[in-house]
RNA sequence: GGGCGCAUAGCUCAGCGGUAGAGCACUACCUUGACAUGGUAGGGGUCACAGGUUCAAUCCCUGUUGCGCCCA
């Protein structure tokens, strides 16, 4: 017997683990079904289920429960990565905590306890993962930094060397100074703040009174100023051109230049050129040969280092003893130094208020420095080119589309690759320094060591490179890594390419452009066919989920509270085509009932004795429910595959729910209770053995969506044994000869019951009081299907008997249209006339409107001459109908006098 | 500044060149032997605005407004 309600929590953990030990999830390579191939973003290791995790893990998840049910040789490929930044800032915390800093460790004793807290902590969310439901392969778990994927690492990264599309460079790049490493562009986000423009006037060189005045947002920069650039064409300034001014402070002289760059409508038409500390400016430096002097060391504080031996004493402009107080301030302190200095001068003309664009850093807020600093770079231009071609020829398709737009905006102006971060966590980067710089890539030492000796021709000291690679760096190399390349594996050679890979647009160019460049590159085919791209979880208002707002939801609470199922499904339901889906408890709460009502009707049918017939074959039943049950089922099973096909969750989960409670729940069931319990034995054996496989199909329609519940109830009713629904086979449409005369027949049923309830509903008629309904006008074939459900009819619809109209409409009758036929309800000490007219009137006006509108068209000659002629056709059909039910109300109306 | 997306019932959202839909909310009635996390019935929309294409536009095109996102 099945409990009253569904039990979640103990169900879910015991199905679960079920499934693991049992291998249910595990690829198998040997297996004669077609791979089906998703690999996992892998989630960072130090990282906790968010509601984006249960967003793309439920869809990905559906859609490997879907395909292995289709007999798929389906593996989805779990894993997390090593997340730098992130875990190296956890365990150093925790460090701290025990009054000790990963310096005073040193580096080896640091990675080890790196480790242990992984062995102790990490991997939290592969817990969660399961939690979920989700059907991942673990015995093929991997992460970024284990011995197998560090290999490919070294292996992508001595190739590119080689090849020369890995290097080293010297130029700016965006850093972190409380992380004090390099960052991607990726990971800067500009904020708008609240600034100011400070305009500073620069003495020109060999005059006393002549100034040129900059405008700038970042005095403190000044010091390492190496010219003021002008427009060439901005008149104000030409006669400067090629003069020198001196720089106040420091006293060093620095040329005027002229460069398009200058923008004469901001600011005073004269920038400073810091090409050391600034995008733009390094530039301009570089057009214009300009020294690049770095003022700013790696924690963001001043640093004379580079200027000290050129501070030049120049009266009411420059104090070297001045200068040399700003060493070691933060830049903020510098700042107003600078600014204050600069005034006590007489120097700084006017402070304007100034909003600007500040560019942080999205992990840890710090304000991101530019820095000149040397890095390696991966070439990611000349990768890149293989990868938008595979998109422009289809190889890999977006879904949606339009998401194509975006990869290549960025592709076609990607810019060289930063690899390398000053960090310890990470794979470290496979080069050597010989004592005199040059540069030694290899495998390993020995390897790197043998490339030296045959370089100098005898043994030389080699320091390895300190600095580690992107933790995307990894992360590129998943998709074929993960399978075991370098080596050529049966797996490797099976699952790739990858068949789709599901993730939120915010990771496109992280990610996804990355795998395809290394895939494209190392493995000569991309990685995998489909991108879908879903979107982003936000709070009921709409809002971005975050830390700060408070507004997070945390999935594991709506496991706790709702269950996996109704979490699942609701996820399902609520994802739009290339839309953000506003999320919150009480969605999850209205779609649980779904899970309730799907438990219930199983209950009732178990009380019905249905069960699992072994070997029913539904072409065999004959009764008109039965059809008509199967071809709403086959509708549906049609509309469930179509919508995974397409990605469409919502629709997969909405035909689902449609079908279960509109037709199943709502129809059927109520249809078939009096012959459930009819004296047809045999009728109601057929219906049993119906019921079971409509269940059974249920089942396994609803299982990728709802895995523990739908498993659940098909052991409990014996279609297989517990656990083994999700490799059940996914059901196939099942076309009967007939069917059409037995759904017209239960869709004219539908349609008189709902008429007459609604009469009934409408007139007041109370549910207890029965009434029989007369059949006016009635064909032989509407009499036979009346009399043929009059049971059913009398039970749903509250009727004593149907029979034919002999003679008049009794007096004080209410009466209702269905077809040809014009149903009566003689309750005249109900019946109120005045309301009945008013409701016929009402119903009459209707039916006016819609044949106005039908006439218009028809009266429109282009209509007929031009439009479609099944559409002439049908709106003629219409018409027919329309005028006939007009003219049975009228009728109707007309015997109530 | 460049690009993209959205605007349909009170709310959340489907839809589509040919009769405007769902869920939730709302109203009325119903403790009928699966389910009150339920059942039955009902009300509710100038499909943002203005043009255009078409026999026909909520749908296609152009523009406007408002909102959101990405890039610089």
């Amino acid at each position: 017997m099945l409990s009253k309600t569904f039990q979640t929590t103990e169900t879910e953990s015991r199905l679960y683990s079920l499934w693991e030990t049992e291998g249910s999830f595990a690829a198998d390579p040997g297996s004669p079904g077609a791979p089906y191939t998703i690999m996992i973003p892998p989630p960072n290791v130090t990282g906790t289920l968010h509601m984006g995790h249960a967003l793309t893990m439920t869809m990905q998840d559906t859609l490997i429960r879907w395909r292995r049910m289709q007999g798929r040789d389906t593996l989805w490929q779990p894993g997390t990565d090593h997340a730098g930044i992130a875990t190296q800032l956890v365990v150093e915390r925790k460090l701290a905590t025990e009054g000790t800093t990963r310096q005073q460790l040193g580096r080896s004793t640091f990675l080890e306890r790196v480790w242990e807290w992984k062995a102790e902590s990490g991997n939290g969310i592969t817990k969660q993962l399961r939690r979920l439901g989700s059907s991942l392969d673990w015995s093929r778990e991997r992460f970024t930094m284990d011995e197998g994927l560090s290999r490919s690492v070294r292996e992508v990264f001595v190739t590119l060397f080689r090849e020369k599309l890995i290097y080293r460079d010297r130029r700016l790049v965006n850093w972190d100074p409380h992380f004090r490493t390099a960052i991607s562009d990726l990971e800067v986000g500009n904020k708008e703040m609240r600034g100011h423009l400070w305009h500073i006037r620069y003495p020109v060189e060999g005059t006393e009174d002549q100034f040129i005045t900059v405008a700038t947002t970042r005095p403190e920069t000044m010091l390492g100023d190496t010219a003021v650039a002008v427009h060439p064409e901005d008149e104000r300034y030409t006669a400067l051109i090629g003069k020198s001014v001196i720089l106040p402070l420091t006293g060093r002289r620095i040329p005027i230049i002229a460069d398009t760059y200058s923008d004469p409508e901001k600011g005073t038409g004269a920038v400073k050129i810091t090409p050391a500390h600034d995008f733009n400016d390094f530039e301009v430096g570089k057009r214009h040969a300009l020294p690049m002097i770095s003022v700013l060391d790696e924690g963001a504080a001043i640093t004379l280092a580079e200027i000290g031996d050129d501070l030049h004493a120049v009266t009411d402009l420059a104090d070297p003893a001045f200068t040399r107080t700003l060493e070691g301030q933060s830049r903020e302190d510098a700042r107003k130094a600078i600014v204050a200095e600069l005034d006590r001068l007489g120097f700084l003309v006017e402070v304007e208020a100034h909003t600007n664009q500040i560019p942080h850093a999205e992990r840890g807020g710090a304000v991101v420095e530019p820095r000149l600093t040397t890095q390696w770079y991966c070439d990611a231009a000349t990768l890149a080119g293989p990868a938008i071609e595979a998109v422009e020829n289809g190889k890999v398709t977006f879904v949606p589309k339009q998401w194509e737009n975006t990869f290549f905006a960025w592709m076609r102006d990607i810019q060289p690759w930063c690899i390398s971060r000053q960090l310890w966590w990470g794979h470290q980067i496979p080069a050597w320094y010989a004592p005199d710089g040059t540069v030694f890539v290899g495998y390993d030492e020995a390897d790197a060591q043998a490339q030296a000796t045959a370089h100098y021709g005898e043994t030389t000291d080699l320091t390895r490179d300190e600095d580690v690679l992107d933790t995307w760096f990894s992360s590129a190399l998943w998709p074929f890594s993960t399978l075991g390349w370098p080596d050529k594996t049966p797996e490797l050679d099976r699952y790739y390419p990858t068949d789709v890979l599901v993730t939120g647009f915010d990771i496109i160019f992280f990610w996804v452009a990355r795998m395809m460049m290394m895939g494209l590159h190392f493995m000569k085919d991309v990685p995998f066919h489909t991108v879908f791209i879903h979107g982003l979880v936000r709070d009921e208002r709409g809002q971005k989920m975050s830390k700060s707002k408070g507004n997070g939801i945390d999935p594991l609470d709506l496991l706790d509270q709702y269950g996996a199922d109704a979490t699942r499904f609701t996820i399902c339901a609520l994802t739009g085509v290339g839309r953000d889906l506003k999320f919150g408890p009480k969605r999850v709460e209205d779609h649980r009932a779904f899970v309730t009502k799907l438990w219930n009707a199983a209950r009732f049918c178990e009380m019905n004795e249905v069960k699992a017939v072994p070997g029913f074959d539904p072409a065999k039943a004959e009764n008109p429910l039965s059809l008509w049950i199967i071809h709403e089922t086959t509708n549906a099973v049609e509309d469930a595959t179509k919508a995974l096909e397409a990605f469409r969750f919502d629709d997969y989960a909405g035909a689902c729910y449609r079908f279960v409670w509109n037709r199943f729940c709502d129809w059927y069931l109520e249809l078939s209770k009096p012959l459930f319990t009819g004296e047809d034995t045999k009728v109601a054996d057929e219906l049993r053995a119906v019921t079971a496989w409509v269940l059974d199909t249920i089942l396994r329609l609803l299982q990728p969506v709802m895995p523990f519940v739908t498993d659940t109830l098909w052991h409990e009713f014996g279609f297989g044994p517990e656990g083994r629904l999700m490799t059940a086979a996914w059901p196939q449409p099942v076309t009967i000869p007939g069917t059409e005369v037995a759904v017209a027949e239960i869709d004219w049923l539908t349609r008189f019951i709902s008429e007459i309830r609604t009469v009934r509903s409408e007139m007041n008629v109370p549910p207890s009081r029965l009434a029989p309904v007369l059949l006016k006008d009635a064909s032989t074939t509407t009499m036979d299907r009346a009399k043929r459900w009059a049971e059913t009819i009398g039970r749903m619809a509250r009727v004593s008997e149907v029979e034919a109209l002999t003679g008049d409409v009794p007096h004080g009758s209410a009466q209702t249209v269905v077809d040809e036929a014009t149903l009566v309800l003689p309750l005249a000490d109900l019946i109120d006339l005045d309301a009945e007219r008013a409701r016929l009137g009402k119903e009459l006006d209707k039916a006016e409107a819609e044949i106005a509108k039908t006439e218009k068209k028809l009266g429109n000659a282009d209509f007929i001459a031009r439009g479609k002629p099944e559409v002439v056709g049908e709106t003629r059909e219409r018409l027919t109908t329309q005028t006939g039910e007009r003219d049975r109300l009228k009728a109707a109306l007309s015997r109530l006098g």
